[in-house]
DNA sequence: CTCAGAAGCTAATTGCATTAGCCTCCGTCG
DNA sequence: CGACGGAGGCTAATGCAATTAGCTTCTGAG
């Protein structure tokens, strides 16, 4: 019996695959195994258990997500990068239904690999903001803000939220101009 | 031995009251029974099963916040509307962390109540846009912006999304008086 | 060639979900 | 008043996923 040849990416990658296929409540142990074509307990070698799978799986797709926000990113700036970015970000969640959920987990702080994924990630939304002028204190609140409008929007889109899909590309559309907007004006009118 | 006295919405009100406290991941019929002080099984005369339940759960939230949204809406209009019902939904999901994500399921057709809470929450959304004078089409593009600045922050905060704590309440304020600004000039500027 | 560790496997345990089927309480109707 | 029938609870049994233990075999380094 020859041996199958795994290794840790190998299995998460799998795992990717599988949530993004069935919804990543039906990520199983089980599944991945028998996808692979090993029996259940082997996976153990691989990974520790299923939540620790689970938290791998998530340091994967948000440093996978992080490479595609940094590449929109790069290049441009002002509403262009906002745009890039946007776009970007709703295409991963649209492409990888699964895996997208997976990248809002809190990353494990024992994993020097999530963690640095998680602060790409969030380096992507830093850097549409420098586009923007904005930095310091008050680029917490304009990041907050903007990550939470896309994290909303395309969460609430992916789960079948939105009540009919008609014209979803315009309502994000307006969205980010509204987003733009913001931006441009942030700190008038307010507390800087 | 004297029957326990349960009824479907005893044990959708427990299951509401487990999820606040160990999260919505670790909702399970046998915690329910028992908490309830019954045998697993029994709960099978009140609801179909662990999904079934699941489902319920998020109809009987959906109901409960939309009740906050549409008390925390009425009377008022503008940008106070806009702050109280940001306000409610905010302390709604921090009051009820297990709860609140159940609110996103999208609800079942063949469950009128949930249609119904589903539309009703909804309803306060569109009540505050109708206070700025946003209605038609336009609201549809205005409304998913708005739940979904909403939804994306309080989700992100309840997840822990955020780095620090720090600051959180103004961060709230900020992206509340973007949106504000947003909504005074909804289409502007923009194909209407 | 040897051997040690890595990578797989089977077996056994535990916990939750689900179904089947029994038993008893209690309200209603003769 | 008494019987009965359904509702509400229970125990027993099955199946699936996770986990752990311990065995076997491949494979690469010396």
């Amino acid at each position: 019996m020859p041996r199958a040849g795994l290794n840790q990416q190998i299995v998460v990658r799998e795992a990717a695959r599988l949530v993004d296929e069935v919804g990543r409540e039906q990520l199983t142990l089980a599944a991945v195994a028998a996808r692979l074509g090993v029996a259940l307990p082997s996976l153990y070698k691989h990974v520790r258990g299923a939540d620790a799978l689970a938290q791998k799986l998530s340091a994967f797709a948000t440093a996978e997500l992080a490479d595609e926000l940094m590449t929109a990113a790069v290049g441009r700036a002002g509403v262009d990068a906002l745009r890039a970015v946007a776009a970007a970000y709703r295409s991963y969640a649209r492409r990888h239904p699964g895996r997208y959920p997976a990248t809002q987990r809190v990353p494990d702080p024992a994993d020097p690999d999530h963690v640095a994924a998680g602060e790409r990630a969030v380096g992507a939304v830093y850097a549409v903001l420098n586009g923007y002028g904005i930095t310091g204190d008050a680029a917490v609140d304009a990041a907050r803000t903007l990550r939470s409008a896309l994290h909303g929007f395309v969460s609430l889109e992916v789960a079948g939220g939105f009540g009919l899909p008609r014209d979803l590309d315009r309502s994000y559309d307006e969205m980010i101009a509204s987003l733009d907007a913001a931006l441009r004006g942030w700190g008038s009118g307010r507390t800087s």
